[in-house]
DNA sequence: AACAATTTAATTGTACACAATATAACTTGG
DNA sequence: CCAAGTTATATTGTGTACAATTAAATTGTT
């Protein structure tokens, strides 16, 4: 139980500026960190989802898998309708193929090509130019990312029929 | 100083699936933030970044200002080609007014009307519904704001975090 | 086998984000 | 005072996000 302190904390007028405070630093730490990415994805011509959706398929393609869209959604917690129109625009860009699963033909995979494999080479010093250019502590990044995962799980656990 | 580990971290499968992480993280944790806002908002007819501007025009309302779109723009870190569609859609629903001042023709301000003024009173009460139904230890919400800010400042630059 | 229920993607429609451009209004150097 | 430059907002175009719906394929039940 949370039992203390839910009403307690502030005064509204706090309370409505403080949320702001919280939740927006999330919002707009989000879209700095995004805007950060954009020059250097788009050498790749990559978007930030886009890179997303690589990073799977770079990890997934080791193990010799490639996921179907629902995996690929659940993984980044993005459904059909975003990732659908994403990964048309990969394919045409020839880093992806999308194959109808002959066991089911409801699914549908998406594999790197020679040249979506390929394009991981270019990709691999991008976390490297991120936070090297950046006056932050990896440790205190670390933390902030345990912090997140933490929330993350709060938010999502919740939920009866989420995961 | 940054100094170490930048290369040393770890390899370079890691760091790209670490970068996942981290990052991934905060893209995440907004969504699934601004996803349990929605069902409170949408009872006030506001999606998220609307309740945002909303936040701000209380709160400048309360000083008796009335903000214009490139300060809102600071405030929030968007532009115009987000705020002025969104702008109009609050005046569409009577929320707010957009005046041209008279000053410098170039300039347009949000004002509050009564409506929006009002509505105010029935969102004092989601950042309580927000955090109640939550198992999180508001201390550590409030320590990862706090690195969230520390964050955004970093990649935002020397910027004085506004407030 | 028949058929309702479920599952998986795709589609549609609305609303951000943001780059690039346009336009009108102000400012300033000559 | 006027041309040139700057500023503030608006517009256009692309690409997410996500709710709601659709459609096709599969499964479960009888």
């Amino acid at each position: 139980m949370i039992s203390k302190s839910c009403s307690e904390m502030a005064g509204v007028d706090e309370l409505l500026a403080l949320d702001n405070q919280i939740c927006f630093a999330l919002y707009a730490a989000n879209r700095a960190v995004t805007a950060r990415y954009r020059p250097l994805l788009s050498d790749l011509g990559l978007t930030y989802p886009q890179y997303l959706v690589m990073l799977v398929l770079w990890e997934q393609d080791r193990a010799g898998q490639s996921p179907t869209v629902s995996e690929l959604g659940r993984r980044l917690r993005l459904d059909s309708g975003t990732l659908t129109p994403l990964l048309k625009r990969l394919e045409e860009r020839m880093l992806i193929k999308r194959n109808r699963s002959s066991d089911d033909e409801r699914v549908v995979r998406a594999s790197l090509t020679g040249t979506g494999r390929q394009l991981r080479s270019r990709a691999v010093n991008i976390p490297e130019q991120l936070l090297c250019g950046l006056d932050v502590d990896p440790d205190r990044l670390m933390a902030l990312r345990g912090e997140l995962r933490r929330l993350l799980e709060a938010l999502e656990g919740v939920e009866p029929s989420g995961q």
